[in-house]
DNA sequence: TTTGCTACTATACACTTGCATAATCATTCT
DNA sequence: AGAATGATTATGCAAGTGTATAGTAGCAAA
C-alpha cells in the first residue's frame, strides 16, 4: 500500500529538508542525524531524499550554505543598506550579529557542527572561506568608513588589524552568548558589544538598539 | 591465533585510548571516529575500550576533559603563579591563550565537536560549565588586579562586564587564528590580542612574547 | 613453578546506516 | 481523455555500528 502524498515544488520541497537536516542537527546532534532521522522529520521517506539530493553530503553541504546565509544575512543587509550614517550603520551590524535569530543558540551548535568538518572535508573549508572573508571585509569596511567620519587616517593595514579584533569581539560574544544561554541578557550583551567596538575604536556610536532601522 | 601484546598501567592506556579519540576526531571527524577506528588507531582491539571505558559515551566525556584540560590549562598556569606585576601576568594570559598547543587549528576543530554536542547531551553541557566558568573568572580576577594596581576602581559589575568582553576578543581570535590557520601570522594575532585588550580595558601592557616568564 | 588475576584478543550478534531499485501516484501536456 | 513525466513511496541490501561474551596470555605473588 502507498500512501498518498501531496506534490510541491522542487525548491520548497528542498528547503524543508534542508530545514529538517538543520533541526535534527541542533536536537540530536550531527551523528544521529540520518537520513531517515531528517525524512522522518520533514515528513517524507527517505527514498525522496536522495531524489532531491544525490547524496548525504550534498544534503548536508546544502544545510551548512542555509547556516551561513542565516548566521551573516542580517549584518550584511546593514552594509548593503546606505541608510544612516556610518556611526549608524557600525552599530546596527552589531547589533545584527547579536540579536534576532542569528543570536539564537541553536544556531551555534549548527556552526560548530560544521566548523568541525571544515578541516575534515575540503568541501566545508571552501564555503567557510567565502562566508568569513564577506563577513570581515564589510566590517573592514564599515570601520574604515566610520574612522574617516571622524576624519581619523589609518592606514589600510592598522583598519585591517582593527576589524580582526572587532570580528574577534563580536564572534566570541556571539559564542559565549550561545553557550550560556538563558544566562546572560541578550541586551546586556549587546550592549557590551557596542562599548567594546567603541573601545576598540575609539569612537562613539549611537544608541540604535530595538528600532533596525532608525533614521 | 591471538596476537602477542604488551601489558600497560592502567592510567597509561586509558591516557593512549583518549589521545587515540582526539586524532580520530580531529582527523577524520566525529562521524568516522569510531570505536574500532580508535581502537586501530591506538594499536589495540576495539573490545579493550569497551573494558577500560565502559562505554563509547565515556570515553567520548573523557576526551572532552582532555581537551578542556588542554585549553585552558596555559591560561590558568598563570593565574595560579604569583610571578610578575597584574598587567604581566594579564599579557602572559592572552599570550598562553593565543600561543603553543593551544593555538594549534587542530584544537579548534576538536573544541567545535564538542561544542556541537553541549546542548544534545547534558553530560558534556556539565563538563564545559566547569571549565568556562573557570576560565572567566581567571580574566575577571587578573582584571581586578591590573586595575587596582592603576588606581582605577570599577564596581563588580563593571569588571565582570570587562571580563567578558576581554574573554570575547580572546575566544575570537583563537578561533579567527584556528580557522584561518597559516593565512594569519600568529604573532600579529598575539599583537593584535594585547592591544585589543589594552583599549578595552584602557590601561598599558608590558611586552611579554616569547619568554613567558620575563621579569 | 604454579596459581590467580585481569588486561587483552577474537568473534559474533542485533541493529543502524547510506544507498539502490522497482512500483505507484499526482500532475501536466497534447 | 490519454499518455508522458517525474515526484514519491515501499522495500531490500551490503557494509558498518556499538556492545556482549568467551577465551587467551602477560604478569605478579606464592
Amino acid at each position: 500500500m502507498t500512501a498518498s502524498f501531496r506534490r510541491m515544488p522542487e525548491f520548497d520541497r528542498r528547503s524543508d529538508m534542508i530545514e529538517a537536516t538543520l533541526d535534527c542537527i541542533a536536537e540530536v546532534g550531527i551523528q544521529a542525524t540520518t537520513v531517515r532521522a531528517v525524512a522522518a522529520h520533514a515528513g517524507v521517506t527517505n527514498g525522496l531524499i536522495r531524489h532531491h539530493f544525490a547524496s548525504k553530503d550534498n544534503l548536508m553541504i546544502a544545510a551548512y550554505r542555509r547556516i551561513i546565509e542565516m548566521m551573516t544575512e542580517p549584518a550584511l543587509a546593514v552594509l548593503r543598506s546606505d541608510e544612516g550614517t556610518p556611526h549608524d550603520r557600525l552599530a546596527r551590524f552589531v547589533l545584527a550579529s547579536l540579536s534576532g535569530p542569528v543570536a539564537d543558540p541553536r544556531m551555534l551548535s549548527l556552526w560548530a557542527t560544521f566548523v568541525s568538518q571544515i578541516h575534515v572535508d575540503p568541501t566545508y573549508s571552501e564555503e567557510h572561506r567565502t562566508g568569513y572573508l564577506a563577513f570581515r571585509d564589510a566590517i573592514e569596511t564599515l570601520i574604515g568608513q566610520a574612522l574617516a567620519a571622524d576624519g581619523r587616517s589609518e592606514s589600510a593595514e592598522q583598519i585591517k588589524h582593527l576589524a580582526i579584533a572587532v570580528n574577534a569581539v563580536i564572534d566570541g560574544l556571539w559564542i559565549e552568548g550561545g553557550l550560556s544561554a538563558a544566562e546572560i541578557d541578550e541586551d546586556l550583551q549587546i550592549a557590551i558589544g557596542i562599548r567594546s567596538v567603541e573601545a576598540l575604536l575609539g569612537i562613539e556610536l549611537p544608541d540604535v538598539r530595538q528600532n533596525g532601522k532608525a533614521s
